[in-house]
DNA sequence: TTGGCTGCAAATATTTTGCACTGGC
DNA sequence: GCCAGTGCAAAATATTTGCAGCCAA
């Protein structure tokens, strides 16, 4: 969690950069993107807001999760069958790994991804771009 | 393609096995899901269905995918910012190569994912139930 | 000062559901 | 003949958009 600061810093560097217009709600939203614990929907994002403004729009959250998008400061985990989940500490592909009881979301290192690329352009040909890669089952916690 | 017709009838087996009744509409269901080529969806179902069955519903589709699906006879691929695509071919969980130009999805043999897979559950201590794995890139076909 | 940002409400898109009728078994 | 399956339309869900007023630069 100590680069939290410096991830919100960085996002609020690069809004600035593109001239984008600096918010008291951006900043709550950039806050809460930086750390991104247990990588949360906009509905999350927007009710943990809420608490310090208290007159604040899901529309807005919306949109300013496009534009963080749009500069590539924050990772997209959409679910067809949930609400989209963020992640802005780590806003490039990597693998996550979800618990289906608690719903968390950890993300795992794994070596062996690397391999997996490589076999794949090997045999392919594909010129990958980028990769969605989740794992579903029962953290340690809820094994009890 | 040679497993389509194999695949269709053991589709059809499990319906009648759970006492559901087989209709001219899901027949035609079937045998579009046991090929899936291209991994349909919803809408591409329907679509080729009205050609033989010009009154047919988008709802008679659905339901009919969600009772396969709950069969465990086809997989689904959400995709947050599109419609689901269907595999009634390989119905288990596989990784899937997605050409982001053309939109049509590969099923690529990958031997090192079963390394993966080992050394998540012994690096997080989950117990791994089901994955999603996506790459997304061009295919050479539309590298040109 | 001013045009981008906000909040509200309405629109969108995909999938699901309620219900009366129909047809598979 | 019975009741699951069908088609239609309306509902549900998540996200996007139009617009009038507001405020960051």
């Amino acid at each position: 969690m100590e680069n939290a600061q410096t991830r919100r810093d960085e996002i609020i560097r690069v809004f600035r950069e593109r001239g984008y217009r600096i918010t008291p709600q951006r900043l709550a939203i950039f806050d809460i993107l930086a750390k991104s614990e247990g990588h949360p929907s906009a509905e999350m994002i927007y009710r943990q807001i809420k608490k310090d403004f208290p007159v604040t729009s899901l529309a807005t959250v919306y949109k300013t999760i496009a534009a963080v998008k749009e500069l590539g400061e924050v990772l997209e985990l959409g679910f067809s069958d949930d609400s989209n989940r963020y992640d802005g500490q780590k806003p490039y592909p990597h693998p996550h790994l979800i618990c289906t009881k608690c719903k968390k979301i950890f993300d795992p290192d794994l070596e062996n991804l690397e391999h997996l690329t490589e076999e794949l352009t090997r045999e392919s040909g594909f010129k990958i771009v980028h990769h969605r890669i989740d794992f579903f089952g029962i953290c340690p916690d809820c094994q009890g």
